[in-house]
DNA sequence: AAATGCGTCAACCGCGATCAC
DNA sequence: CGTGATCGCGGTTGACGCATT
C-alpha cells in the first residue's frame, strides 16, 4: 500500500520540507526495502541525527518515524513474541507505582519497548478493567490485580519452576520482609536487567533511581515487593493481619462482582 | 461466502524537554 | 541567553487479521 500524503507532516522535522520534499514523504507501514535501507545505513553510520539519516538514507520518510520503525521493530535486540507472566507481573507491578511511564518500565524489560508495553496495557489489563465494569485507575481495580492477579501469576510462574527465559529469576523466600499474599508461600522476583538481584527482596537500584524512589514512596525502604505487593501496608513489612483484611474486602466485592465475569477470564497466566 | 465485530499492534501526532549554535 | 533543531514520551489512530453471525 503505498501511502504517500500530499498534507505537511509536521512530525518531527523543525525544517520544513520543500513542497516537492512534502509531496514524496511516505507515511504507513514500511516495507521491506525501506527496512533494508535504514538497517544499512544505521549499520554504517549508526544511529542518532534521525533527519538526516533519513535524508542521507535516501528514505522518504521523517526521521521521527526512522527513529520509531528503529527503536521499535528493527534493532536487533527487540524481543518479540508473547508477553511471559514474569513479564506481566512486572508491568503490573511498575504501572502500580510509576502509572503511564512507558518507557521507564520498558526499561525493565530488556528488549521490550514502550509502545508494546503501552499497547499490551490498553489491550490486555484495560480490556479486564472494561469487563469488570470498573475504571483502570480505580482502587478496587488496583487491589484485584494486586491480591488476586498478580499472587495467580506468581503461582504459575512458581509452579512452572523456572522463568521462560533469563531476564528475570525469582526465589522463595522464608520470613523476611512481607506477609505474604494468603500465606501462599513468598515468592520473591527480583529484577536482573543489569542491575543486582538481592536474596532477601530488595531491588538494588541505581543511585538516581533510589532517590527518586525515596520520593515516590514515603517509606525509605527499596523493598519493592514486601512492601508494594505482599503487604498492602505502607507502615511495614510483615503485616498479616491488615493482608487479610484488604484481601476479604476485595474477596467480598469479587463475590458480588462474580456475575459479570467470563469463566475463563481469571485463567491468569494463560491468558492476561 | 459475505458482512460485521473485535482485538492487536505498528505507526502517527502533539508537545515538552533537551541540545547546539 | 535566545532560538531553532532534534529527541523522546505518551496518547491516539487506523490497518489488518481472525472470529462470529
Amino acid at each position: 500500500m503505498e501511502l504517500v500524503h500530499g498534507k505537511p507532516c509536521s512530525s518531527g522535522s523543525a525544517t520544513p520540507p520543500s513542497d516537492q520534499e512534502d509531496m514524496d514523504l511516505r507515511r504507513g507501514p514500511w516495507t521491506m526495502e525501506e527496512d533494508f535501507m535504514l538497517i544499512n545505513y544505521i549499520s554504517n553510520h549508526g544511529e542518532g541525527r534521525w533527519n538526516s539519516l533519513a535524508r542521507q538514507a535516501g528514505l522518504k520518510r521523517t526521521g521521527k518515524s526512522c527513529r520509531l520503525r528503529w527503536l521499535n521493530y528493527l534493532r536487533p535486540d527487540v524481543r518479540r513474541g508473547n508477553i511471559t507472566p514474569e513479564e506481566q507481573l512486572l508491568i503490573l507491578e511498575l504501572h502500580s507505582r510509576w502509572g503511564n511511564r512507558w518507557s521507564k518500565i520498558a526499561q525493565q524489560l530488556p528488549g521490550r519497548t514502550d509502545n508494546e508495553i503501552k499497547n499490551y496495557w490498553r489491550t490486555r489489563v484495560q480490556k479486564h478493567a472494561k469487563q469488570l465494569q470498573c475504571d483502570v485507575n480505580s482502587k478496587q481495580f488496583k487491589d484485584v490485580v494486586k491480591y488476586i492477579w498478580m499472587p495467580r501469576l506468581l503461582e504459575r510462574i512458581h509452579a512452572t519452576g523456572s522463568s521462560h527465559n533469563n531476564i528475570y529469576q525469582y526465589s522463595s523466600i522464608n520470613g523476611g520482609g512481607g506477609g505474604g499474599v494468603l500465606n501462599q508461600g513468598n515468592i520473591n522476583l527480583s529484577l536482573i536487567n543489569g542491575k543486582e538481584v538481592e536474596d532477601k527482596g530488595s531491588v538494588v537500584m541505581e543511585e538516581e533511581e533510589e532517590e527518586e524512589e525515596k520520593e515516590m514512596v514515603s517509606s525509605s525502604s527499596s523493598c519493592l515487593w514486601s512492601e508494594s505487593l505482599l503487604s498492602p501496608s505502607s507502615s511495614g513489612c510483615g503485616n498479616d493481619q491488615s493482608v487479610l483484611m484488604d484481601f476479604h474486602e476485595v474477596e467480598r466485592w469479587w463475590d458480588g462482582a462474580g456475575h459479570m465475569i467470563s469463566d475463563n477470564l481469571w485463567n491468569v497466566g494463560h491468558e492476561f
